[in-house]
DNA sequence: GTAGGGTTAG
């Protein structure tokens, strides 16, 4: 019985009968064979890939530790090819913890695996392997080290790694490029690429790719044209080039003309025109495509939480989980519909989201943690977004900004104020959004000095402060009744005030009685919004408390005439 | 080995 199950296992190849000898060895008498069962499953697809890897990793569970190298580095191969990176590196831990000496396969394929998702601490560990085990001359595992160090960008190291090489193919050369180009260093890329004894299509590709990275569409263009021969990421790269330079119509007129477009080619297109806020020309593209996978999806879906339009993200969500459309949503839809819960404030859609992540055992990476504080903390549940926000393995711009905003809502300027400098201590770079939330906290405290020093910080990390960040300044010096800086505040502005900066200074106006400002600013806000009647009403307030009873009730009477006469459709004269 | 999707404000 043994014995030809043995042999059937290695003979067979078809997909019912995988699925009995799986069944059959599941049924503990045969766990030895299990390396064999790993072989014949990866070797007959008999499951789809969730099922499979449900299977492999109980096969691994269970399997006392009785695999070979050969049936691992196939399994490392499984889950690196289904973008199961971590699992493909946790199974080269355990093959190394077994004490098996690692084939140039497993070699290559874990260290790919720990470049996809930054791990340097298992990249570096194998890469005393690569010495250890004797695979100094393996162009495919020292193409393998470069392309990790390069993705890492550790250029030096790459480098270093690369000139060792004894020998070296068009690969380990693109490696290299690549690395350059990731790092936006073009002249040095431009060397390497000059230096090629050989390029392909991939070379420049590279080089296309890092001209429109440093905004030289020029170069790319011309370098385009050169290429001996292009495919569809030449296209691809050329397109999205354009796009980032803002470049839109002359992104389309390359996708118009791309004589053969891909999936990537519409999700370019459509994240460009999400970028732009020009949600119909994205949705035109979507609707053009007529086999939608996954991520077009998640491009769409994320144009529109990102365009302000949560309600159509979220509708489109469901669309896309009903059994005609059928496509599982990940850890990048899950981040977008999340964002869209905390704008919808949609308390029923948060729970089957949680109930989801935890039944389909979704991997809760940084990114998604952050979409999951922000939730918390809009929803007033400012805890629980503190436990997750200590969670994450790496704090970042975002995450410190969502959670600085958080406290600021949720009355808890002091902690917004303390993140503010905690997130600076740990040397993250604050944004516009940051300074929005601390500048607020500072405003609701009423601490004019050290907000108004936060202010002055902003161009020492390179920021020019917006509208809105001007807006706050002049609310929180106007509350303090500091109404010339204010004035003086706003004179100095770059851009055109809007109705809510004159608005901020006629609120500190009417706060402490001040009539020439209050005129000036109220004239201003009269100007820019003239059917709002609050601002008339605010400097009715001023009149009134400085003893100019005659013009307060000139202007009340506007007030009240214009309630008559404006806006018929939401009044309730009809 | 090159190209595409996610999180923070308004």
């Amino acid at each position: 019985m043994l014995e030809s199950l043995e042999s059937l296992l290695t003979k067979s190849l078809q997909i019912n009968h995988a699925k009995q000898i799986h069944a059959l060895i599941l049924t503990n008498a045969f766990r030895h064979l299990q390396p064999q069962l790993l072989q014949l499953i990866l070797k007959t697809h008999p499951y789809n890939v969730q099922t499979t890897t449900h299977y492999i990793k109980n096969i691994i569970k269970y399997s006392d530790n009785n695999l070979d190298t050969f049936s691992i580095t196939s399994t490392i191969r499984f889950f690196s090819k289904n973008n199961n990176f971590k699992h493909s590196i946790k199974l080269y831990a355990q093959l190394h913890y077994l004490g098996l000496v690692p084939s140039s396969f497993a070699i290559s394929s874990a260290l790919k695996c720990c470049a996809k998702v930054l791990d340097d601490g298992v990249g570096v560990l194998i890469h005393t392997h690569v010495f250890k085990y004797g695979f100094c001359d393996c162009v495919y595992v020292q193409t393998s080290l470069v392309d990790f160090y390069a993705k890492l960008g550790s250029m030096d190291i790459a480098r270093k790694v690369f000139d060792e090489m004894r020998v070296k193919n068009v690969v380990s050369w693109n490696s290299v490029l690549a690395g350059y180009v990731k790092c936006g260093e073009i002249e040095v890329a431009q060397k390497v690429f000059d230096e090629m004894p050989e390029r392909d299509v991939v070379s420049w590709n590279s080089m296309v790719l890092g001209y429109g990275k440093v905004g030289n569409m020029d170069q790319a263009e011309v370098l385009f044209r050169l290429m001996p021969q292009r495919n569809a990421a030449s296209w691809n790269v050329m397109i999205s080039g354009y796009a980032n330079s803002g470049l839109v119509e002359l992104a389309r007129r390359l996708f118009d003309e791309m004589p053969y477009k891909n999936g990537v080619s519409y999700v370019t297109m459509i994240t460009s025109y999400s970028k732009q806020g020009d949600v119909e020309a994205a949705r035109k593209i979507f609707a053009e495509v007529k086999e939608k996978g996954l991520i077009l999806y998640n491009a769409m879906i994320a144009c529109y939480v990102q365009n302000g339009l949560p309600n159509v993200a979220v509708s489109l969500f469901n669309k896309m989980c009903q059994p005609d459309v059928s496509i599982q949503p990940d850890k990048m839809t899950l981040a977008s519909i999340i964002s869209a819960c905390s704008l919808l404030g949609d308390k029923e859609l948060v729970a089957s989201i949680e109930s989801y992540l935890s039944k389909m055992a979704i991997d809760i990476d940084d990114h998604l943690t952050t979409s999951l504080v922000d939730l918390y903390a809009k929803s007033g549940n400012i805890d629980k977004a503190y436990e997750l926000f200590h969670c994450l393995q790496k704090k970042d711009l975002v995450a410190y900004t969502a959670m600085i905003l958080g406290c600021g809502i949720n009355g808890r300027e002091n902690d917004a104020i303390r993140l503010f400098s905690e997130m600076i201590d740990a040397g993250v770079s604050p944004n516009l959004a940051t300074f929005t939330g601390t500048l607020t906290a500072y405003n609701h405290l009423g601490m004019v000095d050290n907000g108004w020093r936060c202010f002055m910080t902003m161009q020492e990390f390179g920021l020019v402060p917006s509208i809105d960040h001007y807006a706050i300044m002049v609310d929180l010096l106007g509350r303090a009744g500091r109404l010339k800086e204010a004035h003086d505040l706003i004179k100095s502005m770059p851009m055109k005030p809007h109705a809510g900066v004159w608005g901020a200074l006629l609120l500190g106006c009417s706060l402490h009685n001040h009539l020439e400002f209050g005129e000036v600013a109220a004239k201003h806000c009269m100007e820019l919004e003239p059917d709002s009647t609050g601002y008339c009403t605010l400097l009715a307030n001023i009149y009134a408390s400085t003893g100019r009873w005659a013009d307060a009730e000139k202007l009340r009477k506007l007030v009240r005439k214009s309630v008559f006469t404006k806006a018929p459709g939401s009044s309730w004269i009809g």
